[in-house]
DNA sequence: AACAGGGGCAACCGCTTGCCG
DNA sequence: TCGGCAAGCGGTTGCCCCTGT
């Protein structure tokens, strides 16, 4: 059975030859590639355009980058892919020289099986219900790096009468940061759109990929696990001008204009998490701590887990809280579209459904449009 | 040394999207 | 507005190689 884009054609199939490849390389380094489908003709070759397309993006195109993937880029493609989730080409973008077809060969051989191994759903980055329910018995089977016990820790050891289960941020947290060679850069929280194009660590600035199709790029890193996030938190917090916690980032605070989308970006489950599980601990969690949490059970979660839900952090932009997250997983990240969020990566933006309500509470419906229309 | 099983990766398939007449 | 075509994209398949028995 041949391509259905080529059926009229005898076209070969299979793996290319050397001499194949030489040609194809020819040509397109000579002519380009105005026109797929008329590529294999005037390179002589008998395959149909799909297959020389194809070969050209995924194995012959001179700025691809070869070899294993660096811990650097397992950290991107989990985050990104926690946000992306198996939007394989969107992901590659934030890797320079790598194809979406290696990014998503490397997936379902490596990176899907560390994380089910860390009892982690590879779908959706959340604990497995296997592990959770492990972590709630407290027997999990590495106490040590699960977010549950990173609860614990963070919260002085005093017991708490429910699991927060996020967030989807402890959980990539986790399985990035395990297991940890002592010589790892620290786990990011990684954020796309700073045309400063730094990785912004609380602590350091480290370069950044130059991401060409957004002029920079930012990575946002967190030194380290507890420190970090309170840091995280207390870097929303203060950039915050509501001293009641609405952080109604729309409004054109400190938070959306100062430190700019990227850290707007920053996934917000990082100063949610922090925030829900530290309050009153850090500077951040004491302002959301004059509002209570708001717990709510979640459909698919395992008996008795309870998610930690500070609606201080989850209603930016002043609108009404959502009564179900739905596609958001566990964000509404309205309060991200300041009136000076204009820096970060729109594309990464769109693609991951993000919604606004409004900058006044209004619903004025999708944050893209109310972006675009501001530019 | 031979074989079986599993993993990794390149390539294919088919659906979706975007463009153009 | 509609249909055809090309490109883009994600899921799947199948081959090859490595490792264990």
């Amino acid at each position: 059975m041949g391509h259905h884009c080529c059926s009229k054609q005898k076209v070969k199939r299979g793996l290319w030859s050397p001499e194949e490849d030489e040609k194809l390389v020819k040509y397109i380094t000579a002519h380009g590639h105005s026109c797929w489908s008329a590529v294999p003709k005037h390179a002589g070759l008998q395959r149909c355009g799909k297959s020389c397309r194809l070969r050209w993006i995924n194995y012959l195109r001179p700025d691809l980058k070869r070899g294993t993937f660096s811990e650097q880029e397992e950290r991107t493609i989990i985050d990104v892919h926690r946000i992306l989730g198996n939007r394989w080409a969107q992901i590659a973008k934030h890797l320079p020289g790598r194809t979406d077809n290696e990014v998503k060969n490397f997936w379902n051989s490596c990176i899907k099986k560390k994380l089910i191994a860390q009892g982690l759903d590879p779908k959706t980055h959340n604990l497995l219900r296997a592990a959770s329910r492990s972590l709630i018995q407290g027997n999990g089977p590495n106490p040590s790096s699960n977010p549950a016990h990173q609860f614990h820790h963070s919260n002085g050891g005093a017991t708490t009468p429910f699991t927060i289960s996020s967030p989807t941020k402890p959980a990539a947290y986790d399985a990035i940061t395990a297991p940890p060679p002592p010589e790892m850069a620290p786990p990011m929280y990684d954020v796309v759109g700073n045309p400063a194009g730094m990785l912004m660590g609380h602590d350091q600035a480290i370069p950044a990929y130059p991401y060409p199709d957004n002029g920079g790029g930012v990575l946002m890193s967190f030194r380290d696990q507890n420190a970090g996030l309170h840091q995280a938190s207390m870097d929303f917090m203060n950039g915050s001008s509501s001293s009641a916690s609405s952080m109604d980032h729309a409004a054109g605070n400190a938070f959306s204009q100062g430190m700019g989308a990227a850290a707007a970006f920053m996934d917000v489950t990082a100063g949610m998490w922090a925030t829900a599980v530290d309050s009153g601990m850090c500077a951040g969690g004491m302002e959301v701590a004059q509002q209570p949490l708001q717990l709510q059970p979640q459909a698919g979660m395992v008996q008795g887990e309870v998610v930690g839900r500070p609606a201080a952090v989850m209603n930016g932009g002043g609108g009404a809280a959502a009564a179900d997250d739905k596609g958001m997983d566990m964000m509404d990240v309205s309060s991200v579209y300041g009136a000076g969020a204009t820096a970060f990566d729109l594309e990464l933006m769109e693609s991951c459904g993000l919604f606004c309500s409004g900058g006044g509470g209004g619903g004025a419906g999708n944050a893209m449009e109310q972006l675009q229309w501001d530019c």
